[in-house]
Order: C-alpha cells, then sequence, then structure tokens
DNA sequence: AGACTGACCAAAG
DNA sequence: GCTTTGGCCAGTC
C-alpha cells in the first residue's frame, strides 16, 4: 500500500524545461523568451521563462543563456552575470556580432524551437 | 510558513 | 502613439 504515489505525473518544473530547451540552442544562434514559451505550450507568460533563465543557476547543469535574448534582440540579462560584457563576449565568441547590446541580423540568427525542433 | 522579487510580451485605454 | 495592466513560476529572506 504505497501511501499515495508522491512522485507527480511530471516532477519536471517549467525552469527545467526551458534549461533544457535553451541547452538545445545551437552555437552561433540566438532565440528569444517568447519563443521558448511558446513552444513549450501557449504563453505561459514569457515572464516565466525570463525568471527560469535568471535561475539557470539553480539547474543541475550548465545553460548557455547568453544565446537567449528578448524578442527585440536585446541583451537583456548583461547585467545578471559577473561582467556586464560577459554575456556579449559569449556572444562574440560565437561569431555573434552584438552592438549597442543588440544582436546584429538577429533576425537571421533567430532560433525558433517551434520551427527548428518541429 | 508567508511575502517579495525577478532576464518578458502583447493587448487595451 | 505612448503608457499601463494583466498573466505567470520558483527561489530566497
Amino acid at each position: 500500500m504505497k501511501p499515495a504515489a508522491p512522485k507527480p505525473a511530471e516532477p519536471r518544473n517549467f525552469f527545467q524545461d526551458v534549461h533544457e530547451v535553451a541547452r538545445l540552442i545551437p552555437p552561433g544562434r540566438v532565440s528569444t523568451y517568447g519563443a521558448i514559451a511558446h513552444y513549450l505550450g501557449s504563453r505561459r507568460g514569457a515572464r516565466t521563462v525570463g525568471y527560469a533563465m535568471m535561475a539557470a543557476h539553480t539547474a543541475d547543469h550548465y545553460v548557455p543563456a547568453h544565446r537567449v535574448v528578448n524578442r527585440l534582440g536585446q541583451l537583456t540579462g548583461r547585467l545578471h552575470y559577473a561582467t556586464p560584457f560577459a554575456m556579449q563576449e559569449a556572444l562574440e565568441a560565437e561569431g555573434i556580432r552584438v552592438e549597442e547590446d543588440q544582436v546584429v541580423d538577429f533576425a537571421k540568427l533567430f532560433w525558433d524551437p517551434s520551427t527548428e525542433l518541429a
């Protein structure tokens, strides 16, 4: 007699899903909070995705948060890094050009999980 | 144990 | 056309 399975169907939290998707972003490409939120199913609040990125440090595995920007292609999370330039440098190291905290050719570098992973 | 906070996006006034 | 509000999850004090 199991005291009710203390195991929910999916113990995987929303954050975990976001972190996993973020890890799927190929180098040299960038994704957005809204795109990830939409891929996970409806806009559960793109905000929540942003929270997940901030809580990326709580993830067991490394999360390339530098490849995730807002829908405008801006490095909104750069202030969360050790240095305000760490995020930009990480992107430039992958061949992505950044000008004024904004990803150049963002439209071409944009990686949409809903489309790429389909 | 409860309250606050924090990397967003889009629609409505 | 710009400002304000609504929706949303988990970690931390």
